[in-house]
DNA sequence: TTTGCTTATCTTTTT
DNA sequence: GATAAGCAAA
């Protein structure tokens, strides 16, 4: 094991932190002030210490950020520190639910139902309480869903939580609660467990079971947690029942940047910990390693306008830099060709696609930056917004999956009878009744007596399960599986069903890696990957929504539909609370960038229904002195060219739009000079058609014409 | 009862 | 642009 100088890589804040003999420790750090690396060298302090790997649980938000600090600590130490045990709380939890199951009335191969599976069920329990015909204005499931969540996450009874927050809905309260309550029985009876009953039954089960809390606490010696402002309740109550009888817990947060209380996410965690653990060491990291003063300046300023007073004012390390720049833009198009050409700009200049990042509230945002960069062949990566596991034809075939799995999830056997010509809600619901009372449902489907003509469908999806479950071969269970749904994919979607059935391929590809089904349909669960993998390698820029931007970092990010009506969200505008969130979420957004940061707003947005409004700057980027700001000056009207080039489809407005202060068009190209450009490649000059515009033909794409201003052509 | 056609309604953010 | 809902017809 290599020697790690922790005095000479950490500041005295960090490293008291990391050697922090043992007990709790709470670090309260500002953004970018290195918590990642802080909690990397904890993990390589107490295995240097001789603390074994596997006696250590690292808890962080998402999968990827686990097995990134374990990466980094593997590296530091020259050890492989993948025996650490490391996921998100909701992973951890049901790995630990499903050995113990049968304690809490459970079969180990329970159903984790998604938020848009929490929503059908709610739906359909609504129908079946008579609740949606009597009364049209009776909530909706997504409403449903989201009351349901805080009721198990808040500790409230239906009438103060109705009272507090839906106080519209009170004369619906009885309904509701015969909603829930119903919701609940249903998930016991079919074996299904969603997100929150992850979490509550794993506390539950640590509160009633002694021996339980006492065996995690001696295999986990040390409980790490990362982004504290994060957590709810409940998994601040698990924290502390798994360190019960050591107390050697660490959790790492910033009140600043929580940005998930819409989830029931509590930042007051962060200050209740001293409480949870009296004798807690308390450090606050507050110097800034990310950025460079006049970016921490505008940062600083976007949060001291919080109403919650957060005091870590951050004080950068690194120097230099410039003030971030603010773009108005005419509109959303013009928007995206701003950027765009920015990004050209970097990518000329030398800057990697994978250190760029445009950042926005909503995955819908990006629309137009998506067909502009796809226009200019700029790759480009998305995340947040839709997932591949939330579109019907994936939920389908999972949902075969899953009976295969767990026979009584009634919910996916509904989504999958449903898909039999000639059987509707009703045929479907007389099935299931029928069949999931029995011991084995599969066998009393194969046996179902009845004259109708989809007796043949069904029997032969009987056969297909009795066959499968016997099958240990994950890949043959899948290509048989997904030959059985192939025929309805093709008829049900005929526009689009090449894709869809490649989607579901790839799925395939996906449970290659792993031996049970079980566990790839909890990850998938659990974890859902943002779509398909791409094939074609390659660094690209990263579109994403603020949130999944979380705990990132890019040399160069843009924020963009900075005005209101986009962000602040028009749905959090009418509660104190949630603005404040927003603010929140913009501070977590514009401290993302480590070089160059980028605000940008249009002046009309299109409404969903089409037509376009003007709209005002977003009242966050008003709060910011504008001393902090450079304005963009845009020349002139951006003009588009209408070039015969433009009727085969190749990017052409990517060259419009307002130059950037200081490029001059030096060097003039002659025609038949042979030249390169960053993106195109080799081209041939074609002619000079202004002072700053030359028309080139390249080898790749064939004729376009650069704005000298920002194409780096080189001369070869 | 199921299906197929048309129209409306949205679209925060996510483990 | 995708899905839910509404309505007429088989």
């Amino acid at each position: 094991m290599p020697h790690i100088d922790f005095e000479k890589s950490l500041n005295p804040e960090q490293l008291e932190a990391v050697t922090t003999p043992d007990g709790p420790v709470l670090v309260v750090a500002g953004a970018g002030s290195g918590k990642t690396r802080t909690l990397v060298y904890r993990v390589a302090w107490l295995i240097q210490k001789g603390l074994s790997p596997n006696s250590i649980l690292l808890l962080t938000f998402t999968r990827k950020a686990a097995s990134t600090m374990l990466e980094r600590a593997s590296e530091l130490l020259g050890i492989d520190c993948q025996r650490v045990c490391g996921g998100t709380f909701h992973g951890f939890s049901h790995r630990m639910l499903r050995r113990h199951a049968r304690l809490i009335g459970y079969p180990p191969n329970f159903t984790i139902l998604d938020r848009a599976d929490v929503q059908h069920i709610l739906k359909f329990l609504c129908q079946e309480l008579g609740l949606t015909g009597k009364d049209k204005r009776f909530p909706k499931a997504s409403t449903l869903g989201v009351i349901a969540s805080k009721l198990a996450n808040l500790d409230l009874d239906i009438e103060q939580l109705l009272y507090r927050h839906f106080p519209h809905l009170g004369i619906h309260a009885e309904g509701i609660y015969k909603v829930i309550e119903a919701y609940h029985i249903y998930k016991k009876n079919h074996a299904l467990m969603d997100y929150d009953d992850l979490l509550i039954n794993w506390k539950r089960l640590l509160k009633t079971h002694p021996e339980i809390r006492q065996d995690v606490g001696s295999r986990f010696r040390h409980i790490l947690v990362d982004e504290y402002q994060d957590t709810n309740s409940t998994q601040a109550e698990i924290v502390r029942l798994m360190a019960c009888g050591h107390d050697n817990v660490m959790v790492v947060g910033d009140d600043a940047q929580s940005i998930y209380a819409f989830r029931g996410a509590n930042f007051k965690n962060i200050l209740e910990f001293p409480r949870l653990f009296p004798n807690c060491k308390v450090i606050k990291l507050i110097r800034n390693y990310r950025t460079t003063q006049p970016n921490l300046d505008c940062t600083n300023a976007i949060i001291a306008h919080a109403r919650e007073k957060f005091t870590k004012r951050l004080v950068a390390q690194r120097a230099g830099g410039e003030k971030p720049i603010l773009y108005r833009a005419n509109d959303e198009l013009d928007q995206a060709r701003f950027v765009t050409t920015q990004i050209r700009n970097f990518l000329s200049d030398g800057v990697s696609p994978s250190q760029i990042a445009v950042l926005f509230r909503a995955g819908f945002h990006s629309y137009h930056l998506e067909t502009e960069l796809n226009r200019c062949f700029i790759p480009f990566e998305k995340r947040g917004g839709l997932k591949l596991v939330e579109s019907a034809h994936i939920k389908d075939f999972l949902s075969l999956l899953r009976i295969l799995i767990n026979p009584y999830d009634r919910f996916s056997w509904t989504r999958v009878l449903l898909l039999i010509e000639r059987l509707g809600t009703k045929g479907v619901n007389k099935i299931l009744t029928n069949i999931l009372m029995t011991e084995d449902p599969v066998l009393s489907l194969e046996s179902y007596k009845t004259k109708a003509s989809w007796r043949p469908k069904t029997k032969e999806l009987a056969l297909l399960l009795k066959r499968m479950r016997k099958c240990e071969d994950l890949s043959n269970v899948m290509k048989n599986m997904e030959a059985w749904i192939e025929p309805f994919i093709t008829s049900n979607y005929v526009d689009d069903y090449p894709r869809r059935l490649l989607e579901i391929q790839q799925l395939r590809a996906m449970a290659s890696q792993y031996d049970d089904l079980a566990s790839f349909l909890a990850d998938l669960a659990l974890d859902p990957p943002e779509g398909i993998e791409d094939t074609q390698q390659g660094e690209k820029i990263v579109l994403s929504t603020v949130h999944s931007a979380k705990g990132l970092e890019w040399q160069v990010v843009f924020v963009i539909s900075l005005c209101e009506g986009r962000f602040p969200s028009p749905n959090a505008t009418l509660n104190g609370d949630e603005v404040e969130e927003e603010r929140r979420l913009f501070y977590v957004a514009s401290t993302r960038a480590k070089d160059h940061l980028f605000f940008c707003y249009p002046q009309y947005i299109t409404q969903a229904g089409g037509g376009s409004i003007p709209v005002s700057a977003s009242r966050f980027l008003n709060e910011i002195p504008t001393s902090l700001l450079r304005p963009w000056k845009r020349p002139h009207l951006a003009k588009r060219h209408s070039g015969s080039f433009a009727a085969r489809g190749a990017p052409t407005s990517a060259f419009s739009g307002p130059s950037s202060p200081g490029s001059k068009a030096d060097l003039p190209f002659n025609p038949g000079q042979r030249v390169r450009h960053p993106i195109f490649g080799p081209g041939t000059v074609v002619q000079m058609v202004t002072d700053e515009k030359v028309k080139v033909c390249f080898d790749s794409v064939g004729d376009k014409t650069l704005h000298l201003g920002y194409a780096k052509l080189s001369v070869i």
